[in-house]
Order: structure tokens, then sequence, then C-alpha cells
DNA sequence: AAACTGACTAATA
DNA sequence: CTATTAGCCAGTT
């Protein structure tokens, strides 16, 4: 761990709760355009009990990463769930409603 | 230091 | 809509 993703962490925190936000939105609102998946890399790192809420960060197609860790894709989609997000059938969010900074 | 890897994105077909 | 390609840049090996 270096610490080089205390400004990631940081823009995460920042987002309400109900509403997720994508990878590459997370690198720009962190000073980082084009670091999208240095922004991943940095949620892999995550501890368990972290007070991130990396569940709320999502692919560009609103969907949960595929390369998270098998199994964890559940448990994220548990997680945004529980938080009022609602997943469609494909299990999609849809960004223009839930997305940080869209349209209502 | 060079090569490899990767929770991504956007463009094109 | 899906599939493929290229670009991106920092962390690991």
């Amino acid at each position: 761990m270096t610490g080089s993703y205390a400004r990631i962490y940081a823009v995460v925190r920042k987002v309400p709760r109900g509403k997720v936000a994508t990878y590459g939105q997370i690198a720009r609102l962190s000073g980082r355009p084009g670091h999208a998946r240095q922004v991943g890399y940095a949620m892999y790192g995550l501890p368990a009990g972290t007070n991130v809420p990396w569940q709320r960060i999502v692919n560009a197609k609103g969907e949960i990463s595929r390369r998270s860790r098998g199994g964890g894709e559940l448990t994220q989609r548990i997680l945004l769930e529980r938080e009022g997000v609602r997943f469609n059938a494909r299990g999609r969010i849809d960004l223009g409603r839930y997305g940080w900074g869209r349209a209502t």
C-alpha cells in the first residue's frame, strides 16, 4: 500500500448514499483523468472493514465490474440495493437515475 | 530499468 | 445491442 490512493478514496467517500459513480468519474474528480483503471486498482486493495463505499463504484455501463473478486459482485449488489439503488433485470444500474451528478 | 498487469473508457465495426 | 481495438497510466515483478 502506498497511500497514493488516498485521493481516490476521498472522492469515493464523497459519493452520496443511494447513488453510484463510474471509475472514470472518480478518476476525474480525484484530479486524475484517464486513471479509471487505477481507481479500480485502488478498490482492489481495500480492506474488508474500510470506511470507503467502494460498492458505489461501477463501470461505465452501470454494471458491477467483472474483474472484481469472484462472488464479491453479489456483495456489492446487495449493499447497493440496501442503499436504495435498483438494478434492472440485466443486473445493471440506471445511471441516468442513480448516477452521481446525473439527471434524476 | 523493462516488461507485465489491470474493479476502465471511448471509438469503431 | 455486442465484439474488437487502442489508449490510458500507475503499481508489481
